[in-house]
RNA sequence: GUGGUUGUAGCUCAGUUGGUUAGAGCGCUGGUUUGUGGUACCAGAUGUCGUGGGUUCGAGUCCCAUCUUCCACCCCA
């Protein structure tokens, strides 16, 4: 093994049990998307680059793939730009392309470029792949699949209320039960910023939020303060982190923080609408939980922010994520089209099913009957029969090579074949099939018809 | 992008302060059984010790670089 081949960092191969999986988790949210109206689209696994550039924020920019241009490209960039060795010069002028770092940002695309085709609300869903120059992690790759479902052309917030329904319909189907959505709202964030004078600070402030589950309120405070927030502000903040109880509970809390801020106050009143919506309609194995931490994300969101984390103690980050926006397409010439979206971490999930060892065992779609090879006239016969039974829908195959018996044996109960059929001199001069169950080791000798019957 | 961690047979790993031909379990191949597999018993093969340099009489073991793995930041699915 000298120079054994690998792949990059951060990428993998898949092997036929692992596919099946995939596809299990692919087909389970592909069969809900359908069911609740929306339509596949596809787009390209590369865009220009100003598609996609700025679209993340600069750290966002920082681990986007771009694609060197091909010929002579060096000639484009000048002997200033050369000698600067800055990356922000060059990039642009050696590399017009870009692999997609999601599916929100080239739908939007689609959705502006495609505008007078569209029947608006327009609802798709994409099952695609993505690619961030990261460094990988457990449940971190470099190239992984994400599963989106997006309305656009509707303020409605009976989408977000579907939204979350839609969530708990894939994972009960998955039977991943316990996980929870989390919801939290723009508006209220925007809120609590301008009620503590840090309009400004918005992202700092909200980043810093983000992080008091895993550091603690001291920490948060110390980074707020860092980053600039005023001191009285911060005071201000008290009763958010001692937040506690049901919906209702948080709700009476922020509304106490909130009361001077107009559109925390809106803030608030979507998000009871969508929990009263909710409780009405009752969800069948995740819980709506109302956390005013969650601020992750890109910051294109402005309305509904969600986030589902995988049942406890399952190590994992958020399994999917989403929320509104109302101004994406903007960037790309059309205002005021509202937009509201989730998006399933199709990796994530299969670790986590994994983790739980939900994946059912009938998963692995095997050939259901071996044909043991004893010799020329034998496997003809065999041949045959493997045909009729191809016909009637029934995965068979005939052992390639007249080789010892017990290597063909092994070879069924390595790929976890549940049926052989022998087929030797006695069989061929009776013009009959013996089948043999794996498992009970049970024979039965059978017509070629009694023989389709029987495995049918 | 920052700091750390990991790499030995197909897989999981052991390998003593540097010292001769690098080991175990599982798996694999063959046999006991030339028309019956999964159990048992017997026999056998595995490797440029991640890669490239360096120190040394001598390196799996020490040093440097690089790639990979995982982790904490950053960010995020």
């Amino acid at each position: 093994m000298a120079q054994k081949p690998s792949i990059p960092k951060g990428t993998r191969d898949f092997n036929a049990e692992q596919v099946a999986k995939r596809s299990y988790i692919m087909d389970t949210i592909k069969r809900q998307f359908q069911l609740y109206g929306f339509q596949p689209i596809e787009t390209p696994s590369f865009e220009n680059s100003e598609t996609l550039m700025g679209k993340y924020g600069e750290e966002g920019d920082r681990l986007i793939f771009k694609i060197l241009n091909s010929g002579e490209y060096l000639n484009k960039v000048s002997d200033n730009d050369y000698n600067s060795k800055s990356e922000v010069q060059i990039t642009p002028k050696i590399s017009e392309k870009a692999l997609r770092y999601d599916l929100t940002v080239p739908f939007a695309r689609y959705v502006v470029q495609h505008q007078n085709d569209i029947v608006f609300p327009f609802k798709r869903y994409q099952i695609q792949a993505v690619w961030r120059a990261d460094r990988p992690q457990k449940g971190r790759f470099r190239e992984f699949y994400q599963c989106d479902a997006d309305v656009v052309g509707s303020k409605s917030l009976l989408q977000e209320v579907e939204f979350v329904q839609l969530y708990d319909a894939v994972f009960t189907t998955l039977k991943l039960n316990g996980t929870t959505i989390k919801i939290n709202n723009r508006k209220i964030l925007s809120g609590i910023a301008e009620v503590i004078g840090a309009q400004d600070k918005l992202i700092d402030f909200t980043v810093a939020l983000d992080k008091l589950d895993k550091i603690g309120e001291e920490k948060v405070k110390a980074e707020m303060l860092n980053k600039g927030i005023p001191d009285d502000g911060i005071t201000k903040l008290q009763p958010l982190f001692s937040l506690k109880g049901d919906f209702g509970d948080q709700v009476d809390g922020l509304k106490s923080i909130l009361n001077t801020s107009e559109i925390g106050l809106k803030g608030i009143e979507e998000l009871e609408f969508i929990d009263t919506a909710i409780s009405n309609l009752g969800l069948k194995s995740a819980k709506l939980q109302l956390d005013v931490t969650l601020a992750r994300g890109l910051n294109y969101y402005t309305g509904a922010i969600f986030e589902v984390s995988a049942p406890e103690g399952v190590k994992m980050g958020s399994i999917g994520g989403g929320g509104r926006y109302d101004d994406l397409t903007s960037i790309f010439g059309k205002p005021d089209t509202s937009g509201v979206g989730i998006s399933f971490g199709l990796d994530r999930i299969y670790l986590v099913l994994e983790e739980l060892k939900l994946f059912p065992n009938t998963i692995a779609d095997a050939t259901k009957v071996l044909f043991i090879n004893f010799g020329e006239k034998e496997a003809m016969v065999c041949l045959n029969a493997v045909t009729k039974l191809r016909a009637e829908g029934i995965k068979a195959e005939l052992y390639p090579d007249t080789v010892k018996m017990k290597k063909q044996m092994t070879y069924a109960n390595r790929r976890q074949i549940p049926y052989v059929v022998l087929v030797g001199e006695q069989e061929l001069e009776s013009k009959t099939f013996t089948l043999k169950q794996m498992e009970t080791g049970e024979q039965k000798l059978l017509t070629l018809q009694d023989l389709v019957s029987e495995l049918y």
